[in-house]
DNA sequence: ACAAAAGTGTTTGCCGTACACCCATGG
DNA sequence: CCATGGGTGTACGGCAAACACTTTTGT
């Protein structure tokens, strides 16, 4: 009984990580890359990752790889995006890649390594292999995520007031909400609990805002799109 | 420049096929699966699937598998649902597993050879492997995309009554569906085009049923689920 | 008193469900 | 003419968007 020899592959797992960052005047959603160091793709912006391990889950190397390389770990929330596969994706050698998607709070400020950063998904440079697609893929999902579960937990900090939260959102989405809204969604599908503390008022004046927490930090779908539902 | 040893991982492709399938009185939603003919598993039922070949992508690889092992060449629609890395998941040696899920409509009939078969998802026997888990991950993928995209076209014959969507949907869903809303739903969403022709009436009566088909046959998000649009 | 920011009330429109009612055919 | 199944009309409830209006602060 001869088992016949099949392909084996280097398996890659890439991070997909977003945060919505401070900028002059805006905020805006960015995604963490470093430049490639080598061939090929040399100088190119790349998403963090590296080989799969022999005794590891793909998502264990993912959270190794974003974490141990780039001083950082603080990932809220983790998926797995989805897997590339096309022959030619790397030029120099067969390498089926597994792309997650990893949230981090606004408030973290990781000290990130030289030849890291944080780039703008909203102006993204070139990037090296299929990463530009993969970077897609990640806001899409997430983005769709935004409407119908609680995920805004992994971009909020702990604590935030509305206006915070609405920024937050606006970053993410890529367009303007209105707070108004926004809380009124959020309070009627149970994600938001007033902490009963109130934020002080800015130099020029303003009624204080209240501050609130998250009701739940782990993913929960709060509004299932279930159109057809079950009857009765 | 010495590059270090990464490892090589074998591969495989699997296939949560689904089909809504006649049964005494009423439908059932079933997914295919053949007997496994060696260890580990030996006799356990198996989704159907093999190794990726070197020049292939896993998309590929699943076509080929689903398609000449099982003499089935009508796949309506197929999409990646996940990968599965857990090093113990093949007792035997390390794979890795992407799962894609394919919709077959319901008026085919493909011959089967011997060791396979299909079984309805609402009772499914032990499985080998974690393949129990890659289908309930296809049934509810499946499940989701009815509410918000047309993906019932690839559950469908080309043509059909309501009364059939109706029975179509119940199954595939697991619940009951009313005709009434369903087709009120479906035609807003501009998914329903009316052939012009009618079913004569069976032989208890009754008015003859419009037939239909769906507007499009390639995927397309009927109902984006987005609370928090972009507004103006 | 006035500006600024936060938060609530109210209106409007859409969508999905439920259910009553009308339509067309076989017997 | 009646039973049977197909299809439409209508009312209700829930949700989200828009916007006016009140509340609470700093200057």
């Amino acid at each position: 009984m001869s088992s016949v020899q099949v392909p084996r592959f280097r398996h890659e797992a890439l991070g997909v990580t977003l945060q919505v960052r401070p900028n002059t005047l805006c905020s805006r959603l960015c995604v963490l890359a470093w430049r490639r160091p080598r061939d090929p793709f040399l100088g190119r912006w790349a998403l963090p990752g590296g080989p799969v391990e022999a005794g590891e889950t793909i998502e264990q190397c993912v959270r190794r790889e974003v974490d141990t390389r780039l001083d950082l770990a603080v990932m809220a929330h983790m998926e797995q995006l989805a897997t590339y596969s096309d022959p030619g994706r790397d030029p120099m050698q067969r390498t089926i890649g597994t792309a997650y998607l990893g949230l981090v709070p606004a408030d973290v400020d990781a000290c990130l390594p030289d030849e890291a950063a944080w780039l703008p998904v909203d102006a993204l440079p070139a990037m090296a292999f299929d990463h530009a697609a993969m970077v897609a893929d990640g806001v899409a999902r997430m983005r769709a995520k935004l409407s119908y579960t609680n995920v805004a937990f992994a971009l909020a900090p702990a604590e935030f007031t509305i206006a915070t939260l609405r920024d937050l959102y606006s970053a993410a989405l890529g367009y303007e909400v209105e707070a108004t809204n926004l809380q009124r969604v959020l309070t009627r599908r149970g994600q938001l609990v007033a902490t009963g503390e109130r934020q002080r008022s800015g130099r020029t004046g303003g009624r204080p805002a209240a501050v609130y927490r998250f009701a739940t930090r782990t993913l929960e779908v709060t509004d299932p799109f279930a159109t057809l539902r079950p009857h009765g």
